[in-house]
RNA sequence: GCCCAGGUGGCGAAAUUGGUAGACGCGAUAGGUUUAGGACCUAUUGUCCAUAAGGACUUGGGAGUUCGAGUCUCCCCUUGGGCACCA
């Protein structure tokens, strides 16, 4: 050894081998003749003028890796690239340097692409695409066009989301933070942020383009069972559809031929529904408002409309509402229920109406509880009830639960009681002779499921138990019902009754407990009676004197009203959403809820009182933008033709250089003012006609560029049918997750729709998507307004793009993100120098036995790694590799080969310049990707592991031959010293052997 | 409030899916090399006790299942992220 080399300076290699790449086309397939084609996307930018930072480069590091090792793998992987330039991102930019859109794209795009270029991933570059050239939009105008026909892009005046600051309409994904209380809120009608910018939104209403995205609602959810996804960007996919099943009732006006049409999931309930309540927009109110209420409602109406301009964010969601005036009839009970309007109601979901059941709807009942509304249970609910009582004056009557026995006659006349109401109770039974052994008591107690849900009783010495319990558990319960506790004077007591009592009562358990009530008469005797004072004192109990009824001494336990005053306690006074039993209600009494539904509702559908009805959250999706720098929506208006698209062969609708072009906050597109982009002639008529000005959402844009990457090169259609056949759906799609619910479903929706339009033959865009994790600075997101924002350009400059992009990588789990850190990216360049030196300066020599396990070992380990994206471990075993290296100060030809063919996926101009250096031919990229040998893998020694008692006291090592031998083993095992002082004077009750692992003495 | 993902050394993180916890890297300490610093090389590095051999403890907390738990079950705490008056 000792061949000198010289230093390793990527600077020297890295824009050579770019140069190189592309120059020989390496990563430029051939779209209509490739063999195995692989489609390896990641989500396209929307090219910042500051440049890239290192979030970006991470997702696109990730998703290259992959590619890479893909084409290793022998397909021919098409890895494009492309700016998402168009929309209000970019826009807002210009706004802020001051510059004209076009200008500025065109800046962010040269600098975009020289960063692009500089991070050496195999992008095929002869196939760009940027969402604002006129040969982009110009399809992108064409699919609103085929959308327009298909009936599903429409017109409609709707309140919408409008944003001050950006001066547009944003869609009712693009506003955030709805709804959060602040501190000096009033209610509004439910403002967000902009997404963009962060300002409040208003609600403006204005004629809008819709797409029917909600036709799509039940294949967009159903689909997700059969595409290979990101489970967690599956489930918020699924919560944004919001898909709801239940049921559409109609209750009909009292004295009048008007019929609201209600929706509920809750069905079951309906014998509950205690009033009805509009949303304060519903079209009926107006129609059944009685004369006296007709100030109140149109006041109230007016007031909540207000409210919603007003920009400020609800505070506590304080209800309101007023009375119609009218009553309708609930449809099953024939009861005249008062019909109500609210703004807890929303016309946009539903029917805008509900039927209210205050005694299982959280919302329902703080209205009913405000407004003075009747409140009507009807499911009894699955709650648990523990009763724990007290010592007996005799000991021997203590199980004895029969009504002879005082104690137990209470306690089987409260458990009847709760029962019938729906609890599970529970008697805890304590051991004979009794002893008061809180240890004891405690063991058994908690075996019972006590939950936020559960009513505790304690008797007598009881009370002490739980209270004690309480206090050291934290528990949250229901409620504490403490019948005459006693508490007896420690000085007097025997030493286990002292050591019961020997707790303090902890103040925590006043928070956990929703009510403690105290239950005690008045002839109980003093000592009883101060307990009761003690506890009510630190519990803030309120204590319940049974006054002159004398029920509740010790002797005399067991009268019919004990249990009654248990319901009335129990029953009622909180609203409860859970499980249970159907109550009060008619032939429904008795059926289980949830899991009986479907009875209750064929049983609705059989009386003809409603039908079962599935709601969606999903919303259409809201297409114009009241802005400049979008793609123009192709419509034209004609006095005579009407709403007319632009035909065909007029696309694209060129966006106009305007000098005006900053947004207006008119609620119009600067491109109205542009006259002689608005004035045109009908496409039909030929007449005087009008073009719609606004622009469309740049989601449009991204929805469908992956086809269009195929298809460059074609001018006369968006995409070529063939190419679309041989290349879609996209095999690896790699993105943010902050996209889940936006990007991700606009472009499914679209897929769908050219579907259904016959232009392809797949319904699902992406086979596969794996969400990147974020790169957080210092712990913060990062944002241009914190000035954290890292560009890669420093770190290509001081380490090269090879070290950045393994840095990365090397940083956590591609899902996971990463803290980006300055200080442990020496690491990572260190490594590549060592790679750089050793790869060159170390003698080949033939492979030892040793050297081909741990090579074969690496290629297995690393294709698994990369293969799952977990590129920190593959990171890790390449280092392993090299450290064997190091540490050998030699390694075969092959094994090198095999590094470099290992390591070019992850730093890919480092690979190719010693792939060359070692004396291989051009490229180390067009190599195929190193199998291994499991006859390597396998280990002629094996090393087991010796336990005494589960824990680990040797290890002794054997022939892998040997492995089988368990009494052989057994032998040696016991032979070592070290687990001889263990395995001394005991015998071995156990012996548990796995096979080449671990044998496990068991002793006494 | 609901849903999702996390919580392992000083730090980023591993762990064959129930079998020696802490791979790999950063940082730190000591030594070598160097005029010096840097770079590089070698060794050590979870915590505690012990002069040592050695021992005990340890994966947010508590209980449980098991010969054996970071991994499985239950409860709790906590940090991110998403959704939210959705009927």
């Amino acid at each position: 050894m000792g061949k000198t080399v010289d230093k390793y300076i990527p600077s020297n290699i890295e824009s050579k081998w770019q140069k190189k790449w592309r120059d020989e086309k390496i990563y430029q397939p051939d779209l209509d003749k490739a063999k195995k084609p692989f489609y390896n996307l990641m989500m396209f930018p929307y090219p910042s003028a500051e440049g890239m930072h290192v979030g970006n480069m991470y997702a696109f590091t990730g998703s290259d890796i992959y590619g890479r090792y893909q084409r290793m793998k022998g397909n021919d992987v098409f890895e494009p690239i492309g700016l998402d330039g168009f929309g209000i991102h970019s826009e807002n930019y210009a706004i802020k340097v001051g510059r004209h859109p076009k200008e500025q794209a065109k800046i962010s795009q040269e600098n975009f692409y020289r960063q692009l270029h500089a991070i050496g991933n195999a992008f095929d570059w002869t196939r760009t695409v940027e969402t604002y050239d006129p040969n982009y939009y110009k399809w992108t105008q064409w699919i609103f066009v085929q959308l327009f026909k298909a009936g599903l892009a429409y017109r409609k005046k709707a309140p919408v989301n409008f944003c001050p600051s950006c001066k547009t309409v944003l869609a009712d994904e693009q506003v955030i933070e709805a709804r959060l209380p602040s501190p000096a809120g009033e209610a509004t009608g439910g403002q967000g942020k902009c997404e963009r910018c962060g300002s409040i939104v208003e609600k403006k209403e204005l004629e809008q383009w819709f797409f029917r995205i909600t036709k799509y609602a039940e294949k967009l959810l159903e689909n997700l069972e059969k595409i290979d996804w990101s489970e967690k960007v599956k489930i918020a996919q699924k919560n944004w559809i919001g898909k709801s099943e239940g049921a559409e009732i109609e209750f009909r006006i009292d004295n009048s031929e008007f019929k609201i049409k209600v929706f509920t999931t809750r069905p079951d309930t309906i014998f509950g529904a205690t009033y009805v309540v509009l949303a304060p927009d519903h079209p009926i109110v107006e129609k059944i408002t009685t004369r006296e209420q007709k100030e109140l409602v149109e006041k109230y109406i007016k007031k909540t409309r207000k409210l919603s301009n007003l920009n400020k964010i609800r505070e506590e969601r304080e209800k309101t509402g007023v009375f119609t005036g009218s009553y309708c009839i609930n449809p099953v009970n024939k009861e005249k229920i008062p019909v109500w309007i609210a703004d807890y109601v929303e016309m946009g979901y539903g029917t805008g109406a509900i039927m209210a059941v205050p005694a299982h709807d959280e919302r329902d009942f703080e209205f009913a509880k405000k407004f003075g509304l009747p409140i009507k249970q009807v499911i009894s609910p699955k709650r648990t009830c523990v009763i724990v009582h007290g010592c007996p004056s005799n000991k021997e009557n203590l199980i004895d639960l029969s009504p002879k026995n005082p104690t137990g006659h209470w306690i089987q006349w409260a458990r009847r009681g709760l029962e019938k109401i729906g609890y599970k109770v529970y008697i805890p039974l304590m051991p004979i002779p009794w002893e008061p052994d809180y240890e004891t008591w405690k063991k058994e107690f908690e075996k019972i499921l006590v939950n936020e849900e559960s009513v505790l009783i304690g008797h007598s010495c009881g009370c002490s138990f739980l209270v004690r319990w309480l206090g050291e558990s934290k528990k949250k319960v229901k409620k504490l019902i403490l019948v005459a506790p006693a508490k007896i004077a420690k000085e007097n007591a025997s030493e286990a009754i002292k050591k019961l009592y020997d707790f303090e009562i902890n103040q925590e358990i006043k928070k956990n407990i929703s009510e403690v009530v105290i239950f005690i008469s008045d002839n109980e005797e003093e000592r009883i009676k101060k307990s009761a004072e003690m506890f009510r004192e630190s519990l803030g109990a309120s204590l319940i004197e049974l006054t002159g009824k004398g029920h509740f001494t010790y002797d005399d336990m067991g009268t019919d009203e004990f249990p009654e005053l248990l319901n009335i306690v129990i029953s009622l006074e909180e609203v409860y959403i859970g499980e249970g039993k159907i109550i009060n209600s008619g032939e429904l009494d008795g059926l289980k809820v949830p899991s009986e539904m479907d009875k209750v509702l064929k049983w609705i559908e059989k009386k003809g009182i409603g039908k079962r009805q599935t709601q969606f959250h999903l919303r259409d999706w809201l297409v114009s933008r009241q802005r400049y720098w979008g793609a123009p929506i192709p419509i034209i208006y004609c006095d005579k033709c009407g709403v007319q698209p632009v035909s065909e062969k007029d696309l694209p609708v060129l966006l106009p250089d305007v000098k005006d072009w900053k947004p207006k906050g008119t609620g119009k597109s600067p491109l109205a003012t542009v006259e002689s982009f608005v004035n045109t002639s009908c496409p039909k008529c030929n007449g005087k006609a009008v073009r719609e000005t606004d622009v469309c959402d740049t989601f449009l844009d991204s929805a469908w560029y992956f086809f269009r990457y195929t298809s460059t090169e074609f001018n006369d259609k968006a995409f070529d049918s063939e190419r679309v056949k041989k290349w879609l759906p996209v095999d690896m799609y790699i993105g943010g997750a902050e996209h889940a619910v936006l990007h991700l479903l606009y472009s499914r929706f679209m897929t769908m729709v050219l579907k259904d339009l016959g232009f392809i033959q797949f319904d699902e865009p992406y086979k596969k998507f794996r969400a990147h994790g974020l790169i957080i600075a210092e712990g913060k997101k990062m944002s241009k307004s914190k000035g954290n924002v890292i560009n890669p350009d420093d770190y290509v400059k001081k380490y090269g793009a090879d070290t950045l992009r393994m840095y990365l990588m090397f940083m956590g789990p591609f899902a996971d993100g990463g803290d980006f850190r300055d200080a442990a990216i020496e690491g990572i360049y260190r490594f590549l120098t060592r790679v750089w030196q050793l790869i060159q300066s170390t003698d080949d020599k033939d492979s030892t036995r040793e050297e081909k396990k741990i090579l074969n070992k690496t290629i297995k380990e690393v294709t698994k790694d990369i293969e799952s994206l977990n590129y920190n471990t593959a990171i890790a075993r390449l280092m392993e590799l090299l450290n064997f290296i190091s540490r050998e100060n030699s390694a075969s030809l092959e094994t090198k080969e095999n590094l470099l063919l290992l390591l070019s996926p992850f730093a890919p101009h480092i690979a190719e310049e010693l792939w060359g250096r070692i004396g291989q031919k051009f490229s180390v990229h067009r190599q195929s990707w190193p199998s291994f040998d499991e006859k390597y893998l396998h280990e002629e020694e094996v090393t087991i592991v010796v336990q005494v008692n589960g824990k680990f006291r040797d290890s002794i090592k054997i022939q892998s031959s040997e492995s089988k031998a368990q009494n052989h083993i057994e032998e040696i095992a016991r032979k070592s010293g070290k687990v001889l002082k263990y395995l001394e004077g005991k015998e071995t009750k156990q012996l548990i052997y796995i096979e080449g692992k671990i044998i496990n003495f068991v002793t006494n």
